[in-house]
DNA sequence: CGAGGGGTTGATCTCCTTCAACGGAGGTGG
DNA sequence: CCACCTCCGTTGAAGGAGATCAACCCCTCG
C-alpha cells in the first residue's frame, strides 16, 4: 500500500492512514491528499480551537494530543460529544457545514494543522472516491454519536465509563498510538465525567470501583486495561459501530 | 425553483425538497434525483424495515408515517437515536456504510420507497454537488445526534421531552407536514420514553407536568404546542443544530 | 511559601426507576 | 351485540443510582 512508504508521523499521513482504514483509495488519490498544504498551530489545554457559532473556512487536523467537541448548556454544564486523537480531522464536516453550534476544545496541549476548505472542496469535486471517503468518515462519526446516545440513555455509570475506555483504547490502537490495553489518555476525571454524562465526583467513585474489580487503572493520564474482556462485557462493547477496518481484514467494497 | 413544479406528494420529491433546504442543486441535478426509480413497500408499526447487522443494498425513503432508529441493549432495553419523517432517506448513509449495528423500525404504519445503492452511487460519482448534498445530510444527522448526546447527558426529564417536541415540530413544519404548534406525532408514550432515555411511567408523568404548565398537549398521537416559547425555553432549544434553511432565508453557499 | 488545579472522601438529598395494579378504547370472534 | 383480549395510558408506593455540598489532600509551579 502506498501510504506505507510515507512518513507516518506527518500529520496528513496519519489522516490518510485513518481514511484507508475505512475506504480504499488509489495511489493518485492518496497523493492528492498527501499534497494538501496545512498550517500548523498549537493550543494549550482548555483552549478553544473552534468556538461555538464561529464560521470557519478551514478544517482542523489533530497532529498531537487530544481534543474534544463540547456542547455547553445554559447553566454552564458541559457535555463532551466526541474525543479527537492524532490523525483525526476533527471538523472535516465543516467543509459542508461551516458553522457549528459547539466548540472544539483542546483537552491536553495539542498541535494541529489547518487545511483550507477550498482545497478540500477541490479534492472532493475532482475525486469521487475521496468524496465518498469523507462522507463515510462523517457517517462513522454519526455512528459513534448514535452509540453514545444509547449509552447515555440506557446504561449505568460503570458501563458508560467502561465503554469510554474500550472505545478510546481501540481507536488509539487502530491509529497506532498505543495498545488497547495500555494507552495515553490525556484527560482529567472531570473531562471523563463530561463525556460520560456524570459528575466528576461520581466518575471518581466509578473509576475506583472498576479498579477494585481489576478491570482497569487510570493514573497520571494513562489507561491500563487489566481485563479487556471483562471491561468489554461490563460496557456491552461491540466495536462494529466504530467502522474500523484492520490491516489484513477484508476491505470495505467501494 | 425547479422543484416547485414537481409533485410534492411524490416521495422522491419530498426527499429532494428536504435536500434543497440545505444544499443548492441545479435543475439538471434535481432532475437526476427525481428520475431515481424506487420500489414501494409498506410496514406495520413495530416491524423492522432494516434489522441490525443486516447488509443492505438499497436505501429506504420514508413516504408516509414515522420510523425510528433503535439501539438495543443486552437486557432488552431500547434507545431511539433518530426519528424519521416523510421525506427522510432514513439510511442514506448505508450507501457508504452498508452494514449498520441498529435497526430501522416502523413507529406507526409506514409506506416507504427503496432505492438501489448502485443508482445512488452513480448519482454521487457523476454529480459532485449531489455528493456534497448527501454528505451534508449525514453531517446534519450527526449534528442532531450530538445534540441528543448533550440532552441525555446533561438535561433532566422535562427538558428532554420538551426538546423532543420542539425538534420534531420544527422538522415537521420544515417538511410541510404540519405546523410547529400542531402536528401529528404517531408514537406511543413508550416510544417517546425510548427516545428521551426515560421509562414510560416517568414520561407519562412528565407529559402531565408539561400539560399542567400549559406548554403542550399530546393525545391521540397528536401534539399541540400551547406555548412554543415556553417549551423552547424549558428545552433550551436552539434550532441551529438542525441545519435547516428556510424558504426566503439566505442559501448556504456551496 | 503560597496558590491553584486535580483528585478523594463522607453525608445528605432527589430525580427517576421499579413494581404492581387498574382503566379505557378498539378490535375480534362468538 | 356482547364478551373478551390486547395495547396503551395512568396512578401509587417504595427503592436506588447518582447528584449535590462541603471538606480535605496532594502535587506542581511560580
Amino acid at each position: 500500500m502506498f501510504v506505507n512508504r510515507a512518513d507516518h508521523t506527518a500529520p496528513i499521513a496519519r489522516f490518510l492512514a485513518r481514511l484507508l482504514h475505512r475506504s480504499p483509495l488509489t495511489e493518485s488519490e492518496q497523493r492528492a491528499i498527501l499534497s494538501l498544504k496545512g498550517e500548523p498551530a498549537r493550543f494549550a489545554a482548555h483552549r478553544d480551537i473552534v468556538s461555538p457559532g464561529q464560521k470557519v473556512e478551514r478544517a482542523c487536523l489533530i497532529a498531537e494530543g487530544m481534543a474534544g467537541r463540547f456542547d455547553q448548556m445554559a447553566n454552564g454544564q458541559r457535555q463532551i460529544t466526541a474525543f479527537h486523537i492524532a490523525g483525526d480531522m476533527s471538523d472535516l464536516h465543516s467543509v459542508v457545514v461551516p458553522t457549528a453550534s459547539w466548540s472544539i476544545t483542546a483537552l491536553s496541549d495539542v498541535s494541529v494543522q489547518f487545511y483550507d476548505h477550498k482545497d478540500l472542496r477541490e479534492l472532493v469535486d475532482n475525486h469521487p472516491a475521496i468524496a465518498k471517503a469523507f462522507w463515510r468518515d462523517s457517517v462513522a462519526e454519526g455512528s459513534c454519536l448514535a452509540k453514545w446516545v444509547g449509552n447515555l440513555g440506557r446504561k449505568n455509570a460503570p458501563a458508560r465509563v467502561a465503554h469510554l475506555f474500550c472505545e478510546v483504547g481501540l481507536r488509539m490502537e487502530a491509529a497506532a498510538l498505543g495498545d488497547r490495553r495500555s494507552f495515553a489518555f490525556p484527560v482529567t476525571q472531570e473531562q471523563l465525567a463530561d463525556a460520560a454524562g456524570l459528575t466528576s465526583v461520581h466518575t471518581n467513585r466509578v473509576l475506583q470501583e472498576l479498579r477494585g474489580r481489576n478491570l482497569l487503572t487510570f493514573r497520571a493520564r494513562k489507561a491500563e486495561i487489566l481485563d479487556w474482556d471483562g471491561l468489554a462485557q461490563e460496557a456491552e462493547f461491540d466495536p462494529g459501530y466504530l467502522i474500523l477496518r484492520w490491516p489484513g481484514e477484508p476491505e470495505q467494497p467501494d
